[in-house]
DNA sequence: CCGCTGGCCTGCGAGC
DNA sequence: TGCTCGCAGGCCAGCG
């Protein structure tokens, strides 16, 4: 699932969270083998009887408060939340994290394939705005409205001038939420080249790509965003943004607009797709 | 400090 | 059909 726009649809999709309070926090044998989710079970005995205040989106991260305590969770490449019914539905093959709630027929589910996520214990809001990938994020691709001003100054600066604008839009220091499915569909809106250097955009091209990105992120979060695998979760939040892309995963297509081939490049160990023809 | 490469994992599907 | 290989939405340590 996870870019910006995915994390942010299971925020939404968690809020009915917000105000219960936990009766259990469970870890899975699983989980204890990858070290982002190493806490050990007796740090979560903390939680019970908390209630959940808030949940947030930073980024790619998704910030569970409890009045004090947060839980800082990142759904890597492949992590899912859903909700299940108390009682006898069967968890995914790759559980690592329970939420059990008093009064509430559901519990939470974290669910992880490929175990690059990350679900985490921190003391204070303040350790976790330390933490580095959040102190040094950049401005929120989701922002409502786009902070152009700050984007534009972002991607003045001198380290992003020498490199190709495909590699640097998935740098969370310069707009988090940004992936590699919508660092290719965001430089298709915006017909630039994804091999362009930086220094050779100009001002008006620069903006057209903040808002290209804006335009993009939510439209996918208002697709519920974009689904891949045909990995089926039994409450089902499938997206529908793939529907729409222009280019991403859509090499040896045609471009509906221009009807020449679409293809793919890698950057930073990275597929990027685009038109040729139609991104200068 | 910087950017790039490879590594971390499991699962899937294209191609042989 | 069955196997291998490449690739997958993210990030970060280590290296030059």
């Amino acid at each position: 699932m996870p870019e910006g726009p995915e994390v942010e649809c299971t925020r939404q999709y968690l809020q009915s969270l917000i105000g219960k309070t936990v009766k259990k926090i469970q870890l899975t044998e699983l989980s204890q083998k990858y070290p982002k989710y190493q806490n050990r079970q007796s740090d979560f005995d903390w939680f019970k009887g908390q209630r959940v205040t808030d949940i947030e989106r930073i980024g790619k991260f998704l910030v569970w408060h409890f009045n004090g305590k947060i839980i800082l969770n990142h759904l890597g490449m492949s992590g899912k939340w859903i909700l299940l019914k108390k009682g006898n539905q069967k968890l995914p093959s790759h559980s690592k994290a329970l939420m059990y709630f008093e009064k509430y027929p559901q519990y939470a589910v974290f669910d992880d394939i490929r175990n690059f996520g990350q679900f985490k214990v921190f003391e204070s809001y303040e350790k976790v705005m330390q933490h580095d990938p959040i102190r040094k994020m950049g401005i929120d691709g989701l922002a409502k409205p786009f902070p152009m001003k700050e984007f534009l100054a972002k991607i003045n600066k001198p380290n992003y001038a020498n490199r190709e604008i495909g590699a640097v839009l998935v740098d969370q220091k310069l707009v988090a939420g940004v992936g590699n499915i919508y660092k290719s569909e965001s430089l298709a809106l915006a017909k630039i080249n994804p091999t362009r250097l930086v220094k050779t955009l100009t001002k008006k091209e620069r903006k057209e790509l903040g808002l290209a990105i804006s335009k993009t992120l939510w439209k996918a979060v208002d697709c519920n965003g974009s689904t891949f695998s045909t990995f089926q979760i039994p409450t089902g939040q499938e997206g529908s943004a793939q529907n729409w892309h222009k280019v991403y995963g859509k090499h040896g297509e045609i471009c509906q607009n221009c009807k020449t081939e679409i293809i793919r490049i890698v950057q930073n160990g990275r597929s990027t797709f685009f038109c040729a023809e139609c991104q200068k």
